[in-house]
DNA sequence: GGGAGATTGTTTGGATACGAATCATTTTCA
DNA sequence: TGAAAATGATTCGTATCCAAACAATCTCCC
């Protein structure tokens, strides 16, 4: 990478362009790093995990999301998983025709769609979470312990501020 | 949104399916948060700032990259801003076409392009990023200052964990 | 010198995600 | 009861992004 200055180098460039106008350089550093820690600990969960079983992220996230908490109804998975319900129909197309989960039809309410991972689907989360955690861990084995906490905490209050 | 469990919750459903083998529920706490709040993140900066100048994400990051380092080798930019040559050749065709900045070879090394901002694509990020950074504020506005600052350190550690 | 290998930017082809419009079902309320 | 509004999933068109192949240029070693 060699990519990644350090705050006080760009804060400094920042400043030589705007003069100063009262930039709130903490907040810019937050987001700028926050993008960037995403994209590669996808990468890095993709390619060390996800790649072999030939799971896209967003594949993943959905079954994770039906696994922990099936049945479930497909409205909440996106909302889970946080992306749009058009691409969940996709997805849910692709791993229903792979054989992973199943929909129905909600017997109360005939627009709702229920989802629930078939046996095949269940077995394979069984052993492809406990690699997939591994190499979640491998991702903040060099925080302690306390900043990983604080860092999860921290992102999911932004969420929350920015969803609610 | 509603679709934001705790920790504790999603933990005890994890339990339920995996009997708890050796789980490390912080680390998956942290990257199940991460790409969330990326993506709200992400979207909320596009609605309400870049969407009026229509720039998208990796649009606005390009132009941020050759404002503060200008002038830049298009390696760098990709290098700095975290997506591939491929993308960087069509963004930065579209951004050469607004006439926000420009391209020229190097004179030593003629492989190497060198980017620069136009007088208009430098105008408008005097603007603009002001305007994106009242923004970025809003974001963090309800985490505490010690929180900001080390949230951000924490992903830019994670980011040179994985890159490096 | 000269050619093999490395490096860089671009093109190509394919995958993925989203918003808007559409279709089906349920709920509301006059 | 029944027409209109509301809700949920899907379809369709479009934008974005990437990996791999490619062309141009440079490096370096014989």
């Amino acid at each position: 990478m060699a990519g990644l200055h350090t705050l006080n180098e760009t804060e400094r460039q920042v400043e030589a362009r705007l003069g100063n106008k009262s930039i709130d350089f903490a907040a810019m550093a937050v987001s700028s790093n926050l993008f960037r820690a995403a994209t590669a600990v996808r990468n890095h969960l993709e390619r060390s995990v996800l790649a072999k079983h030939d799971l896209s992220w967003t594949a993943f996230v959905v079954l994770w999301v039906v696994w922990i908490w099936e049945p479930i109804e497909t409205r909440q998975i996106a909302d889970e998983g946080g992306f749009s319900k058009a691409t969940l129909t996709g997805v849910l197309g692709t791993l229903e025709g792979r054989g992973l989960l199943k929909r129905n039809k909600s017997p109360e309410d005939g627009r709702l769609v229920i989802v629930r991972l078939t046996p095949i689907g269940r077995k394979m989360m069984d052993k492809l979470f406990p690699e997939f955690n591994r190499e979640e861990k491998y991702v903040v084995e060099t925080l302690s312990a306390k900043a990983t906490g604080e860092v999860a905490d921290h992102l999911r209050e932004m969420t929350r501020h920015l969803e609610s």
